[in-house]
DNA sequence: ACAAATGATACCAATAAGGTATCATTATGG
DNA sequence: CCATAATGATACCTTATTGGTATCATTTGT
């Protein structure tokens, strides 16, 4: 049961770095050195979040990245769907007309309720939440 | 966000099966025949609920699979554990010494804690839960 | 011009998911 | 007592996903 993959965990991370730096454009070595995540996979994972709309980046001497949003608007359900897939609810292995007994499309249902909670905590989860639950010092 | 795997799923469907035949002994063929699973997979499945102790067995003509437990003893988090592994909560990725940041643990504490509500559902779903909900005519 | 940054993209290795196949063993019915 | 119908153990295989690496092109500040 592993509801994040390192993905969006880096990325998480990553975005409450930036985030943190308010307006300042944070070139990636300067997140490897302080986040030791491996160069260039923090690299692809904070193009894909500028692919995305969550950063903006730009070019050159200087250049870097910043947040495109504000930080209680990026949610952690969003980089999970980025990262991770679309959540695919109730996808019956069974097309819907063999499912042999009440009992399994029950044990769907079960499982439906519960992915969609997990789905709706991780929506409320947004960096600016994270940032002021960590009361950080430095 | 795949909660339950194919195992757990077929797994789940089986022993429900199962536990609808009373004390009868259960063979494969007659489950790959209602459940449309793919024989030697779910031979594959039935034979580790089997050493879990989850299954009794018994061999030869006439032998099959039964239940080594109480239906409402069948509990779907046993199935998780089972077939996708202990749950490791809390495996922080930056080994606590690191950890750049309270936010990022701020993180790691949000995600045990959906996993653990999770997983507390996942013990509340039972096979007599199941067949009980699914109210089944036949 | 040069250095420092990102953009795009292709590749690669390890692991897990999902499934197949084979041979040995055990029990039952005739 | 042997054929048959079942499970036990185990090895293998294929595909997808995860977790990266590497390379070259482009942009921009000094």
């Amino acid at each position: 049961m592993k509801l994040i993959t390192r993905n969006t965990d880096y990325a998480m991370r990553a975005l409450c770095y930036i985030a943190r730096q308010r307006e300042r454009s944070v070139p990636v070595p300067e997140m490897v050195a302080a986040l030791k995540i491996p160069r260039p996979f923090l690299r692809k994972i904070v193009q894909t979040l500028g692919r995305e709309g969550v950063l903006r980046s730009s070019k050159g001497q200087g250049g870097g990245f910043l947040l495109a949003l504000k930080p209680e608007d990026v949610r952690l359900a969003d980089l999970v769907r980025i990262f991770q897939g679309t959540i695919q609810l109730n996808e019956c292995i069974f097309k819907k007309k063999i499912c042999p007994n009440r009992g399994t499309c029950a044990l769907k249902r079960e499982i439906d309720g519960i992915e969609r909670d997990a789905l709706a905590r991780l929506h409320k989860v947004t960096i600016a939440s994270l940032i002021r639950n960590g009361k950080h010092h430095d």
